[in-house]
RNA sequence: GGCAGGUUGCCCGAGUGGCCAAAGGGAGCGGUCUGUAAAACCGUCGGCUUCGCCUACGUAGGUUCGAACCCUACACCUGCCA
């Protein structure tokens, strides 16, 4: 069995930004590279052997969806995540900490990235009727399922994700709002940083436990919101942590980030965390994020955007993104964006594309969500690229200037 | 032939004297989505020279200060009876 370790190729001249492999018992992660987001053991609408055919590296599954359904047991004696879902490669568990958000404070709330301009009582939950309640120990979820209540605490989060025997898992942790107080900021961080002491600690025994079984890594991860101390602090903190002779093997970075500072924040936290350990930017696919968090230190990425807003009709290419949906794209019989090498950009045009969405047809959200996976794993993968031909900002400067200017040519 | 019911905006369908350019749904049109409670959600949806005006609730006429709503005739549709 293969173990865990992360190698730098080349780093880019601000000492920040790198490329890399990631060592898994599952096969090597070529980073900086993006991770397909598989909630419940599958990219949604499509088959495991299309998301390896579009150049998926890696799958990220979530471990409260699975604890949930089908339960953690189950996944187990499948064998683990990979062989359950018939995907051969590394995989990733989230730990649940973004439902404690999610499903708690956000619930039923619009979670902008930008929040701070939508105003308070559109993001900050009434409090009763939330189906996740933090305290010091854990979160109390009420199902979303069938309304039946389940706690989840840092050592159930693990103990569940080391059924799930993913590669790399994630700590459990307290995401906030960037409209939480300063002084709620630092509470939660500190409960954030008590938690992945407690994951360490579990994760140690449970390694201990069941030696024979290849080696899952864990995540510690970041929060802090907005504020350079804290996210400095906790960075510090946990790449320092050890519990019972082990330590972190990676880290996410999390939380509220605005898309303005996003960078920033990966800067601060990557300058505090111990390069040689993998950082892995949880949540995040803009292209422009893409580049402001690569080149500030972070490794890896995952994000259900390509996949979500590929099943409501939004397409990505090189020049901006555009609706299929658009009554424009109904006498259209060319490729979803010109010069793609996606499966569904070889043999279908957008006209029948747009058919399929009108007519609500199930292979829309399929042949979608190829295209936009593709598009984004082919993305970073040119970053990757661009870093080891020691081009990197040429490339994004090309990129950029394209993808966001306004085309009024994209029909 | 008789009796009863019906005809509303692109479609279905509420509305029975003023608060009705007309509920609701669908279709159409446009948009949103960043560790997935998402095959979800939001906006718009008669026309115009848009604080108002015009045209509209089968057709024609009437009652009324005022009609999609009441009356008369006609047309078409549906059910029951012969």
């Amino acid at each position: 069995m293969r173990g865990f370790g992360f190698d730098i190729a080349a780093e880019l001249p601000n000492g920040l930004g790198r490329a890399g492999v990631i060592h898994t018992p599952h096969g090597d992660i070529r980073t900086p590279a993006f991770i397909v987001v598989a909630t419940k053991a599958t990219v949604k609408a499509v088959l495991p052997e299309q998301v390896g055919a579009l150049g998926a590296q890696a799958l990220l599954a979530n471990a409260y969806h699975l604890y949930l359904q089908p339960g953690p047991d189950i996944v187990d004696a499948a064998g683990g995540l990979g062989r359950f879902m018939n995907w051969p490669g590394p995989t990733f568990t989230d730990s649940g900490g973004f439902q404690v958000l999610s499903l708690g404070a956000g619930f039923k709330k619009v979670l902008s990235m930008d929040a701070t301009r939508h105003g308070t009582e559109e993001v900050i939950a009434d409090g009763h009727d939330r189906l996740a309640m933090v305290d010091d120990d854990g979160v109390t979820f009420v199902s979303h399922l069938n309304g039946d209540r389940h706690r989840f605490t840092p050592e159930v989060s693990v103990r569940v994700q080391h059924h799930l025997g993913a590669d790399i898992m994630f700590a459990f942790d307290e995401l906030t709002t960037l409209l939480n107080t300063r002084a709620y900021q630092e509470e939660s961080l500190e409960r954030t940083r008590r938690w992945a002491e407690r994951c360490l600690a579990e994760h140690a025994r449970l390694q201990g436990e069941r030696p024979d079984r290849p080696y899952q890594a864990l995540f510690g991860v970041i929060q802090g919101a907005q504020y350079e101390d804290l996210r400095r602090r906790a960075a510090r903190d946990l790449g320092s942590l050890e519990a019972e002779g082990h330590r972190f093997d990676g880290f996410g970075i999390g939380g509220a980030l605005e898309k303005e500072n996003l960078g920033t924040i990966v800067g601060w936290v990557s300058e505090e965390l111990p390069r040689d350990r993998p950082r892995h930017l949880l949540g995040i696919s803009e292209p422009d994020d893409f580049f402001a968090a690569i080149e500030k230190g972070a490794d890896t990425f995952d994000c259900v955007n390509p996949s979500r807003v590929a099943r409501n009709g939004a397409i990505y290419t090189a020049d901006g993104r555009y609706n299929v949906t658009t009554a424009a794209n109904r006498r259209a019989f060319e490729p979803l964006e010109a010069g793609c090498d996606c499966a569904t950009c070889a043999h279908y045009t957008r006209a029948y594309l747009h058919h399929l969405f009108k007519a609500r047809e199930r292979l829309a959200a399929t042949l979608a969500t190829i295209h936009n996976e593709r598009f984004t794993v082919r993305l970073v993968d040119a970053i990757r690229a661009a870093i080891l031909a020691g081009d990197y900002e040429a490339f994004k400067a090309d990129f950029l200037g394209r993808f966001y200017r306004r085309r009024r040519s994209l029909a």
